[in-house]
RNA sequence: GCGGGCGUGGCGGAAUUGGCAGACGUGAUAGACUUAGGAUCUAUUGCCCCCGGCGUGCAGGUUCAAGUCCUGUCGCCCGCACCA
């Protein structure tokens, strides 16, 4: 009989449908185990070959965790309020929820067709009103504590969205989604205050296991620095305070840059003799885009303030200040003294501006001169006896500074949750009281983004004006949405009680289920999602909303999956592979298999049509398995410690990520048993029970043809025994000087003299060593003999 | 500039962490079975001047033994980037 992939894989899935197979049980008493991958974006586009590398991966772990006796929650759900949808929405007049509604029912046939252990039950939806009222609830109380503000500043704007977004959205100075030009400007903007957490962010994952290059990245985004705050006074009388982290370098600051936007200008207006220049100078900056200011920062632009200077505190020296904007207005204090002998950027506007220079360190020795009380000490020392020496005069302080921004979370669009706040002419930013949520997303006619940017909803004059919840009266309702990050900065909590209508899940499910145990998903969320979530979760667990610190144990990462010329797989490279047609044409069970045998799990890997071709013969071998039944118990002693690796192996490299090898190894398994003519029972139930999380339906199938007792997703994941994966006679090699002259089979626990002995007992052996003199022997147990000669 | 990573057959990739380099799979070659093969089976398949030798980007080093450790060097990928 032909192994019927399309019949079989169709009866698997009706049935765990039908039985709700997967569902995690809400019996608290069991061991847990939550598996989580990130929630699908439901584009029109459908499912992409990357989305099931991601979820095959964590099936295989979930499905191997309930064999092994664990309550598992392996939960799914839709990311679906954004931008595409709501253009795509514009663009062919369909109402967005209606295109978010089709795109998650071919979404949903996609991944069932892939034969996913997802329970279903506890699916959720962002833009469905009875989760966004939690989020909505969330963004309540991160305002109540101070997190949430409202604040007029200089924003990204993508020019082509119609929208403002986050620092983290922008990358190359252009947008992150549609990659048209960004460029600043200055709007009223919620923002959430995830600065508050930066520590807190930084230190939490030392107690998390995190792949390093994901622990990596978000230390260095949020970006801290040690350093100093010193406080230059000036001749206009203000201080101008800087920041550095090479405090011990002041004897050598020659000048000092403010950013063209620092505030005291203003105040030094009447005292600058060429406030004309310094002016057409603040202009000039103003108008550039955040990516012509980093784009062009080979030449330093800048201006000198004439009529004010600083005055070095070590030592009262005068010193000239510049305003340019290689200094970032949002970073330290807006200022800098320059030390051009210590800094590449301050040497090329020192020569450019004409400014002394001179070292402050020996490069040699790298002991501080021409540093006064500094000199003859190593940098560590200078920088402790600075800064102690400012602060005793009042003159500066240790400060910690760090890169990460507060959060930008206004969006002027449509398809998203609505911000539940109002603004009252007498009482200011209201919140809408929390028995009002879920405030609904009005239907309007017209979701067109504005040029003014202004949302759409500002349109809604009847959803606009209502009453303020405080003093009843005239009050206009905020008309931004949120980002699409807000949905999914919580989902994890949602499945673990999906239904509830008191709070965002129930304290017992929250104390059962979290934290997540194991979070696979794509680097390009690291500085996002993930970094989002951490912040969110660690508020609720502050406000005691939440039973841990950290809402994930364990993270990794999957690479992409390229196309067959080795790019980025896109429409327009023509080289886009459709999961429908893979599994039209092999079978589901050979698309899981092959995307988990395409090379190594956390790095990027080609397409391959002629490798998948490969993974459906080894099932087509596997088909024809039961061909050779016999109805011996056990494994047969010639297996059995190919088994007993097998299983070690497979166990090992699913906890590993390393699927390619488990997978491997289940190939050469296969190969043995076939050398043999024959399978056992034993075998054969063993084979198919380690096969299962890769290919669930075929391996269910082919166990309940053999008449094995129940269903194999209710079997137990087979043991071994470590003393009896050695085998009892082993091969090993004969080296003389590193190189292999023989090879001899010996019992496994033959001792180092015997083996010795052996060896030197090989006629190959002995023609080499005649008439050499022996220096030394080792035998390494079971690999090898080395006989070194001279 | 800072941070992370990588260089192994025609290709995707293995290598118990210092112990037979190239597992497994593709592809290729030859044969078998077939009306046929993009099916299946069998054999071969790193390279060469092939009873021997050479081989993990390159050059050194440590070691009985190096893809693995050390020093230097070249090249590639990813993230951040005027962050003081």
């Amino acid at each position: 009989m032909k192994y019927q992939f399309a019949e079989i894989e169709r009866k698997w899935q009706e049935i765990w449908e039908r039985e709700n197979t997967f569902a995690a049980k809400d019996d608290y008493s069991l061991p847990k185990y939550y598996a989580l991958v990130e929630f699908p974006y439901p584009s029109g586009q459908g499912l992409h070959v990357g989305h099931p590398r991601s979820y095959t991966a964590l099936d295989i772990v979930s499905r191997k965790r309930r064999l092994e006796g664990y309550n598992v929650l392996y939960p799914m759900g839709w990311d679906a309020f954004g931008l595409r949808t709501e253009n795509y929405a514009i663009k062919n007049h369909i109402h967005p929820e209606i295109v978010t509604k089709k795109n998650i029912e071919s979404f949903k046939r996609q991944l069932k067709s892939l034969g996913f252990s997802f329970d279903w039950t506890r699916e959720i939806n962002t833009t469905d009103p009875a989760y966004y009222k939690w989020t909505q609830w969330i963004f309540l109380q991160l305002y109540k504590h101070g997190l949430a503000y409202k604040k007029e500043m200089a924003v990204n704007w993508c020019t082509s969205c119609k929208c403002v977004l986050a620092n983290e959205e922008v990358v190359n100075g252009v947008c992150e989604r549609c990659g048209s030009e960004v460029v600043r400007k200055n709007k009223s903007q919620w923002m959430l205050k995830i600065t508050d957490y930066a520590q807190k962010l930084l230190d939490g994952l030392n107690d998390v296991d995190f792949i390093d290059r994901v622990k990596a990245q978000q230390r260095n985004w949020i970006g801290r620095s040690t350093g100093a705050e010193i406080l230059f006074a000036t001749t206009a009388g203000d201080v101008l305070t800087v920041f550095s982290t090479r405090a011990d370098t002041l004897f050598g600051a020659t000048y000092m840059v403010m950013a063209p936007e620092h505030p005291l200008i203003e105040r030094w207006k009447d005292r600058l003799t060429n406030l004309d220049a310094v002016r057409a100078y603040q202009d000039e900056a103003a108008r550039k885009s955040d990516f012509e200011r980093t784009e062009l920062s080979k030449e330093k632009t800048g201006v000198r303030l004439e009529g004010v200077a600083a005055i070095n505190p070590v030592n009262g020296q005068e010193i000239p200040i510049f305003l340019s904007d290689y200094v970032l207005i949002s970073y330290g204090t807006g200022a800098i003294m320059a030390v051009p002998a210590h800094d590449t950027r301050d040497w090329e506007f020192a020569k450019k501006f004409d400014v002394e220079q001179e070292p402050y360190t020996d490069c040699a020795t790298g002991v501080m001169v021409n540093s006064g009380f500094l000199d003859g000490m190593t940098v560590e020392q200078a920088k402790k006896a600075i800064t102690d020496w400012l602060t005793e005069r009042d003159l500066g302080a240790e400060k910690v500074n760090f890169k990460l921004r507060d959060w930008v979370f206004s969006r002027q669009r449509y398809w998203g949750e609505p911000i539940p706040i109002v603004h009252c002419e007498k009482c200011g930013y209201v919140p809408l009281p929390e028995s009002e949520l879920p405030l609904l997303l009005p239907q309007v006619d017209s979701y067109e983004p504005t040029d003014t940017g202004e949302s759409p909803l500002a349109k809604m004059t009847d959803w606009v004006q209502t009453t303020c919840p405080v003093c009843g009266g005239k009050a206009e309702r905020e008309t931004d949405t949120m980002p699409q990050w807000a949905g999914s900065s919580w989902y994890f909590l949602r499945y673990c009680d999906p239904h509830n209508d008191h709070a965002i899940a129930s304290e017992e499910a929250l104390r059962y289920w979290l934290p997540v145990d194991w979070y696979n998903g794509g680097m390009e969320h690291t500085t996002l999602h993930l970094l989002y979530s951490r912040f969110w979760h660690k508020f609720l667990y502050d406000v005691g909303a939440v039973p841990t610190p950290e809402p994930y144990a364990k993270r990794t990462s999957h690479g992409m999956i390229l196309g067959e010329n080795g790019e980025k797989m896109s429409k327009s490279r023509g080289n886009v592979v459709n999961p429908d047609d893979i599994v039209r044409e092999y079978g589901a069970d050979t698309m899981r298999l092959y995307e988990m045998f395409i090379g190594d799990f956390e790095k990027a890997a080609p397409w391959s049509p002629k490798s998948i071709r490969g993974c459906r013969r080894f099932l087509d071998r596997v088909w024809t398995l039961q061909d050779c039944l016999t109805d011996e118990a056990g494994y047969r002693p010639a297996l059995e410690a190919s088994f007993h690796r097998t299983v070690k192996k497979v166990s090992s490299d699913i906890e590993g990520l390393k699927m390619n090898t488990a997978i491997a190894s289940l190939m050469s398994l296969l190969n043995e048993i076939f050398a043999t003519g024959s399978v056992t029972r034993g075998e054969y139930m063993t084979f198919l029970q380690l096969l299962n999380p890769f290919a669930p339906h075929i391996t269910e199938e082919l166990w309940q043809l053999a008449g094995c007792p129940g269903m194999l997703n209710e079997s137990r994941w087979p043991t071994y025994d470590e003393a009896k994966c050695a085998v009892s006679t082993v091969e090993i090699v004969v080296q003389i000087n590193g190189k292999v002259r023989a090879r001899l089979s010996v019992p496994a626990e033959i001792s180092a003299d015997d083996a010795i002995a052996l060896a030197k007992e090989q006629e190959k052996v002995k023609t080499e060593l005649a008439g050499k003199t022996l220096l030394k022997s080792l035998y390494v147990p079971g690999k090898l003999v080395n006989l070194v000669v001279r």
